[in-house]
DNA sequence: TGTACATCAGTGAACGCGCGTTCACTGATGTAC
DNA sequence: TGTACATCAGTGAACGCGCGTTCACTGATGTAC
């Protein structure tokens, strides 16, 4: 059957990507095997190494990929109303039941920036890069400090409610979050 | 050699516990194994099960010896005024450099949240309880959700800065958490 | 208090297992002429 | 345009390794008399 079309060889590419984003998130990265992940794009393990020099790289790559496909949608706005919509929006995902529950296609900071953090250089500067990149757009403006708090209590929120037992549980935690969220709103300048 | 005092046991069984809660906030639940944490405490790997039945039992052993340790000087506080100093002093520390590189001896929640959230539901409940102590240590009065908020936002705000490349990245990320916490203490009444 | 014996904390070899990675192989693809 | 051949995406067996856990063993401890 091999050898493939080089445009297949891009779309097993993509398919590697994005499996290994949902189940790193879903899982965490120590967890989930390379098997797992080329299973779940619908290869065996052996053809991993014709993508990726080695799981290390497929880490940082699959949390960029997740990343990117997480802001898209705001990175491309095209007016400041726009913006605000779907930043308004954006933050009312974050702190909801169903991004609690649903890690592997949740906000890719929250479920993996404890195993970046630890691993290799190349992912904890990924996620760094991703820090930036939504500290800007949840708040504009020269200073990014008010786009990082706002991140920081987002991020943590949600990582404190995926402790929780029950929905109940969950609840308290994300209104808290979403308290903190509006304090912050009101004390900051509106742009 | 063997066997040893009960008191000895006793005396094992407490540095089993302070390697596991330093291994694995340094380095993960995944990346610490059993071997590394009982060489740590000085005894080979062998005679781990005659402390805990397996090694998801220590995760959340040790993370509760964890809480404890860290929550110890707080809990104690046997006056309004020494909670509040205590609480001060709690706050500025967690907030700093120092706490961002020594993961091993800081917050248990910072360190592992993820890890137990996605763990075993033993470890995950203990975390949880971990949550509730800390939120009531940080905001007294019979609303939960300002201490709550106010862990999530510390703890994201460590979380974020973890992923720094550089002292001044980390110092950033410090300070913009440092910030949202002045803006939520000047939002409520104080007490 | 002294003796005989069961207990069990700790040791280190061994277990099966899954991991990341390598490799010989296949055969359609892409390329050179 | 047709042909000959090198390339290489994907397969599946195999590699060494470290993991969590088990086990036979040791000998001081704790206990029953």
């Amino acid at each position: 059957m091999p050898r493939m079309t080089e445009a297949e060889k891009r779309k097993s590419h993509k398919r590697i990507l994005d499996a290994a984003a949902y189940l790193f998130r879903e899982q965490g990265t120590e967890t989930t095997s390379v098997a797992d992940v080329m299973k779940a794009a619908g290869l065996t393990h052996g053809g991993f190494y014709r993508h990726f020099s080695s799981k290390d790289e497929l880490v940082a790559a699959a949390f960029k990929n997740a990343v990117d496909n997480v802001l898209a949608e705001m990175e491309s706005a095209s007016s400041k109303a726009q913006l605000q919509a779907t930043r308004d929006s954006y933050i009312e995902t974050y702190l909801s039941q169903c991004h609690v529950k649903n890690r592997g296609e949740g906000c890719p900071l929250a479920a993996l920036a404890g195993d970046l953090s630890r691993g290799a250089s190349d992912a904890r500067h990924e996620g760094f890069n991703a820090v930036e990149r939504v500290a800007a757009l949840l708040k504009e403006g020269e200073d990014q400090s008010e786009g990082i708090a706002m991140l920081a209590l987002m991020l943590g929120t949600v990582t404190l409610a995926r402790l929780a037992d029950t929905d109940a549980s969950a609840d308290a935690i994300l209104d808290a979050g979403s308290k903190g969220v509006d304090i912050f709103r009101s004390s900051w300048p509106a742009n």
